[in-house]
DNA sequence: GTCTATATCCAGATAGAC
DNA sequence: GTCTATCTGGATATAGAC
């Protein structure tokens, strides 16, 4: 018989550098851009031989998929700490800005999650089913504002994703398309809930 | 002295083969991404060695620059082959239609165009200036409907920015954001021209 | 204009010793 | 777990003959 300790210091150990990895690639993927992660660089970066990186990932797609779920987990985790309006309007505007705002912070995060960026690269079952939890609380929470047609939370999508796209294709970094966000919530309140919704609140 | 004959068969022989060569660059980009175009490959498809490609072209980046000037014209001209509406809803209607389709009929073009998907590749002048060119024209046309905000003409790339953002990387070749197009220029016209305006016209 | 030959450099991945 | 050594294949670009 071996111990079993309830502590397993080597998965937690092999798991820190897992993480010192991704946050590696991360890094590389800010400056070079996604395509540009280079593996004996990540390598480089925490002091092993490339080689090593395979104890780890089994391929370089191993570690973008990683990569996808994380980024996954981060947006499912901010959408969790918000304290949500009940308000429709209100919820759409703050839905709105936390979406850009995630999506404008960190651009290469933007494009492995909404961009089909890597040509060879899929998500695995388990990273995407993050990905669809994130599309599942967003359909509760808009059925609940009175918005549970799937065309309009496509439009919805459509508006949210453009916005982001464009701050991040023609001004990283700047705010020239993040200042319309509240804007571009209303315009889409407007759309769907009807002028007088928040008359016929009263 | 040398004769100087009205057709000069020799650049037109050259120019030939640089649009057999972007040709080849673009069913490239439509099968490998736009970063998985390989000079060996474009050579290979047409015929020739690989470093025969550099008497057509200085460079790599100089093919995407040259196919960045193409698509940008290829834009222009679409433009400008529509006959345009003067009401305003039927001219955002229409710009909507043709923006959102042209950017879905090709990835490749659009990822080229529209998100810096190349990270070395910066457009030469010549190559933005057509681009410029067809902003001014969006300009001029939204102003004669009466949109004249810089702030409106922002929001309106956004939203149609976010529908052949999404359909080209959430269902490439289908119609879920496409078929969205008017009611998302009507969404906006809803929000920059007022609701009255159709009846102010009168 | 097109070629062959080559320079230079990089990539991801595997084998197998320790 | 980490290493060295290596495989295999790719890339863009240049030199210089013809």
């Amino acid at each position: 018989m071996v111990a079993h300790p309830t502590r397993d210091r080597r998965a937690e150990r092999r798991e820190a550098t897992r993480a010192e990895i991704l946050d590696a690639a991360w890094e590389l993927a800010r400056i070079h851009g996604l395509a540009g992660i280079s593996l004996r660089e990540v390598a480089r970066r925490i002091g092993i031989q490339p080689p090593t990186l395979y104890w780890y990932f089994d391929s370089k797609n191993a570690i973008y998929d990683a990569m996808f779920a994380e980024a996954n987990r981060q947006l499912l985790q901010l959408i969790a700490e918000q304290e949500w309006p009940t308000e429709p309007r209100e919820m759409l505007r703050m839905a709105a800005r936390v979406w850009v705002a995630f999506s404008t912070e960190d651009v290469a995060r933007y494009q492995l999650m909404f961009q089909r960026s890597i040509p060879d690269f899929e998500p695995s079952p388990e990273a995407y089913a993050v990905a669809l939890e994130i599309l599942q609380t967003m359909r509760v929470d808009f059925a609940a504002a009175g918005i549970s047609d799937p065309a309009h939370l496509d439009l919805w999508t459509a508006v949210v994703a453009g916005l982001a796209a464009q701050q991040t294709s023609n001004q990283p970094g700047g705010d020239r398309w993040l200042r319309l966000t509240d804007e571009a919530a209303d315009m889409f309140a407007d759309h769907v809930l009807g002028t007088t919704t928040q008359e016929s609140q009263r």
